[in-house]
DNA sequence: AATGAATGAGATTTCATTCAT
DNA sequence: GATGAATGAAATCTCATTCAT
């Protein structure tokens, strides 16, 4: 009951200050702010996070980094995407992985915005993925080769430059560049690249425009 | 003489605070700071800027925005790259795209952290580009396929991923993810390019692994 | 208990603004200059006062202006008046009335003082008595006609005249012009004028100096 | 020529300057404006005047006292209002006297807001007057009554009483309170006088209104 | 647990004045 | 005489944190 209802507040200091940091920043958000938005008398905060402010941030991050050990794309779906055609395997991807960025928003500004946050997530998914760490991606290029649906390639070479397209759907995502609209540049891509990889000759659209 | 001393006051704290706003941002750089940085009276700084630190940083990303009509790859090297064979052109085209980016690397930190920074750089180069915009790649391809260097593709679209890479490139840098030792695995990724685009039977590399 | 220790607080924050105001001016007086005055941390007026010296100032004058319906001579006293002499009949209400101004005399003094005052005090009863408002006098030497005291005149003028004496009072106090050593000279005004309302002839004095 | 021209920037200097305080107030004014105001650089208010503000403002309100000693009505007009009858002679005196004041606004508005100045002007004559010193009114009705057109009466008291309606009238244009549509309301006030004074009967109006 | 009054260090900004040119 | 860059003390205000109740 006394327990449930403080690990309740706990909870709604933590959302909220997440929120407000991720708008605002760190330093342009005010403790008076904090308390304010979830209605907290303003000494009450030490009694959660004795450490202030700055606890509250660490918390945040070190929460979100245990609890997104699985970030970004799960191992679990690989099954799924490789029984797609590559165009829409590729969509999919995207999709996915989009949603997992949008649902993690927050904490993915704040590590873009501050640089103390980037020192605590020190494992982090994201800004890592540009180095060409997520195997998954070469490995369903992979069973696509067996299936004789691809042709041979590097084909981890190839799983890092899919890597770069996403990571910059990240930063899209993160500074609200919207992609309204960029549904057909986005399919043209993706049948550029089924293009490259398929086996016999290519059948490239040429003549299309990349919508602006 | 006297004008040339202000002007050169003006400049130095125009810079100083570029590197202090880039190295803590906005709100973690204090005015005294800036002050000191250039050895000058606290109260100097509105001499020059009489609506003080919001000013001089408006000041700085204006001029910023206003130097940087070519902030990234300028035409005038479309000759050069378009004569070099594939791996040696997307090196070239890294290298004189990283070295601009490093010579932006201060406005383009204050640009990642700092919300009103993008309202004020409206036409930035920078997100932008996520969005696939500079033709210049696109024409460098095209003059390859006319010299039947490269096979038919959708040159457009294969643009926009080497933007992408590109891109990548913008974060890595803002964001210090160094790519000493990275060598090696971009060389790869470019031979992968190559041999995508090859004319003939692809002869990639599939053995080796990419150095994390 | 807590609850009054905050009101205690915050009215001694105003009376001693009020103070300070009325003796250095708006400008002259510094915030610190207050805060010490009450013996309290820098940043707790604006605990009160969220925005700062503006709104103590604008509470102090809005509070006065409120509080002072009957800054000056209340009606109820017009009772007493009526049967004094005249002679005694203004001396009291110049005693009453320089009382009235002495309590009220913070505020009158930031009033001559500070323009914005006026514009917050837009009611003020000070300013416009010379304009000639405030139709108890004229009422009393009425009745004291009826009475048979004093001779047919144009009482409302009559009341105009007086006021305007009180108002000079009012002056003087503000700007510290003792009426030490002026009873007699008041005395010998006052006399006059009960001469000139008197019904028989006159029977002024006329000889005496006025002391300067 | 030089010399002519450096007089002529000292006295651009102190009537910016007085116009200036006059209207925001010594605090309120800062040298800046002041330099602004007459196009002169930053620095050189400290030739003309080396200890700055401060004797600016002393240099204005000594030169006023100075210029002043005959600020109010000069005993030069007795003759021309001796020959005036009562309330055309009073409307006259009222008249001169506001125009004298007017003349004078920015150093009467200087010395009502700010204490220094009425530390200088040791010998004012604005603010003495309500004491009763201006025994030039008082010659005037004497010599009335010696003419046989007023009644015998004390005369210095009539002259106090009078002067204190002049210095409500200064406090009104020092404060802007305006006297427009107050023409009929002084009338009055004159013809009340007049008739208190006169030998014979009163001939009081009393029915009319005085007009708000 | 809860409240919000109180603290005080430190931030931004102002401004009279000085001084090199 | 003239300029305006430079100075630095002091003002207003903010805000994370503490603490008595």
């Amino acid at each position: 009951m006394r327990e449930a209802q403080a690990a309740e507040t706990r909870e709604k200091l933590l959302s909220s200050a997440r929120r407000l940091f991720s708008e605002k920043g760190y330093q342009g958000t005010t403790v008076r702010e904090i308390n304010r938005s979830v209605k907290l008398a303003d000494g009450l905060l030490y009694h959660y996070f004795p450490d202030g402010k700055r606890e509250i941030f660490r918390t945040i991050l070190e929460e979100s980094a245990r609890q997104s050990a699985d970030l970004f794309l799960n191992s679990g779906n690989i099954a799924v995407y490789e029984n797609l055609p590559v165009v829409e395997m590729l969509e999919a991807v995207y999709q996915d992985f989009s949603n997992n960025v949008r649902e993690n928003i927050d904490v993915l500004r704040i590590v873009f915005r501050e640089e103390e946050a980037r020192s605590i997530i020190t494992d982090d998914r994201v800004l890592c993925m540009i180095r060409g760490q997520a195997p998954w991606f070469t490995e369903i290029l992979k069973r696509k080769y067996n299936k004789g649906e691809i042709r041979e390639m590097d084909f981890e070479a190839a799983g890092v430059s899919i890597e770069g397209l996403l990571f910059n759907r990240v930063v899209g995502i993160v500074y609200d560049l919207s992609d309204e609209g960029q549904y057909e540049a986005r399919m043209r891509l993706f049948r550029h690249f089924a293009s490259l990889w398929s086996i016999g000759e290519a059948e490239e659209v040429q003549d299309e425009k990349v919508p602006a």
